[in-house]
DNA sequence: CGACACCTTGAAGAGGTTCAAGAAATGTGG
DNA sequence: CCACATTTCTTGAACCTCTTCAAGGTGTCG
């Protein structure tokens, strides 16, 4: 069975985590990224490392690069050279056609990896946006692929990024094959909550960090029917809506919109 | 730029390849699979390897696995082991909910890899049905993991893979969040159409391998729609259609629809 | 040759889009 | 810090595309 509503994650829930992860400044070395310090490792990193895989995987994602609010963090046709890790922030993924269609791919939050379209070109074939000021760790690929030649955790885990990838993206293809708006927007806003909360957040309240617009063009709906969808759903008393601000009032509602699909038996 | 109806392949193109590989029976080993025999190497192997890594490559090809049409190869749910290259024969995938949804998310050709929805959670999310008589040659993941370590032309090309497959899924996304009836069904079958002549087939006509009923499952349509949208191109004089036979007459046409998306300027 | 699956076509209807206008929030510059 | 410009969001009404329901046609296979 398939849920669209699940996480792209498959790891263990972290119910404590705030978001901001603490570099010790001991040594030279301190201002670089440690995983080993992240308290978003278990969200990126594979499990059951020793202290010496750690650090060489540390190694690796030495670099850390700041993203402005609404600045690209790679675009379309760019060379290809590294993942990305999200440290802190929120990214949307769209691809841009020359005869203007845009479609945004997928909305991407701390712990999240992006830049994986890139590989099978060397070149990227979508934008990655910072929907707000952002902070990631940069992987390169090469050394990637290295260290996850000697470090059996780290290829499996690499595998397992890409496949969690192409299933995620199975659920949206169900989403846009099958949903009406109602059941989208459903869908979307528990994937969404669902995701926070295994960051720490609220199971109930969220912030979008997203126009109506993207998601819209994430549905495959128009901004109004967006729009006209959460008005539907406040008037229903499923939700609170105050523009970006978003309160899940009864979240077995919006689980039953999205799977409420029972045809009558002939 | 991104082009839906472009291949999931990005490799060569093989004009006179026939689909059928030679199995030379020179010694006690003839039997099985040999990728070095293997006139579909070029889109299921990476190139530039050595007579030594290709033969231990072969290993772990090493054992075929016939599906008679309507079979699964796989089903949502079986614990995931091997990857299966297709040798011969037509797949579709699809995945289905417990509320009796169901989307087609692919249909795969000779040389296509499919089985990667199952590394993430070691099960299988999906159903690789084939839709035509089909052979396919098993590849244990955990061999394939083992031999990547070790042949970084091949590391990289499961990398590859995996990436493409994102990136097709990706346009797929454009297709049912952006187009309409017409847009999806040019799409559809420029990109069939595209695959079939990088296998030696012919760049005009084809038979289709699937009903209407998964073609609209694919493209989000109901079976009626791609009916009528067929018929639409018929009396255009785009194609011509007898039953699952169809011959694109004028392929520029098809081109038209999909990239006709200019908006007037305001 | 008859049963079954698949495909086509018509007519009515629903859901989403488009166009338009106004309200609410956000950002900017004086 | 406030006024103004801009972006974003909401809502209404008309329209259009695709779906639904229905019936008949075509092809296939035991």
């Amino acid at each position: 069975m398939f849920d669209v509503t699940q996480s792209a994650l498959g790891m263990g829930q972290r119910p404590d985590a705030t978001g901001d992860a603490k570099i010790l400044p001991m040594n030279s070395h301190a201002i670089k990224v440690a995983c080993s310090n992240c308290n978003l490792r278990e969200l990126c990193m594979p499990m059951g490392l020793n202290a010496d895989e750690l650090q060489r995987i540390d190694e690796v994602v030495a670099i850390r690069r700041k993203v402005k609010r609404g600045v690209r963090l790679y675009s379309n046709g760019e060379k290809f050279a590294s993942l990305y890790a999200i440290r802190t922030g929120f990214f949307k993924t769209c691809i841009t056609t020359e005869d203007g269609r845009d479609q945004v791919t997928g909305f991407q939050m701390a712990g999240e990896i992006i830049g994986l379209d890139g590989i099978v070109n060397d070149h990227h074939t979508c934008n990655a946006v910072a929907l707000e000021d952002a902070e990631v760790c940069v992987m390169p690929f090469d050394r990637i692929e290295e260290l996850s030649r000697e470090i059996t955790a780290l290829q499996r885990h690499v595998h397992k990024i890409m496949s969690r990838e192409i299933v995620r993206e199975h659920g949206v293809m169900l989403l846009l094959g099958s949903m009406r708006a109602e059941e989208r927007l459903a869908a979307f806003l528990l994937n969404l909550v669902q995701r926070l909360h295994a960051r720490g957040f609220s199971q109930s309240e969220l912030l979008l960090r997203m126009t109506r617009e993207e998601i819209g063009s994430y549905l495959g709906l128009k901004l109004e029917t967006v729009s006209r969808t959460f008005s539907k759903f406040v008037e229903d008393g499923i939700v609170e809506v105050k523009q970006r601000h978003v309160r899940i009032m009864d979240t077995s509602a919006l689980k039953l919109i999205v799977n409420n699909n029972q045809q009558p038996c002939p």
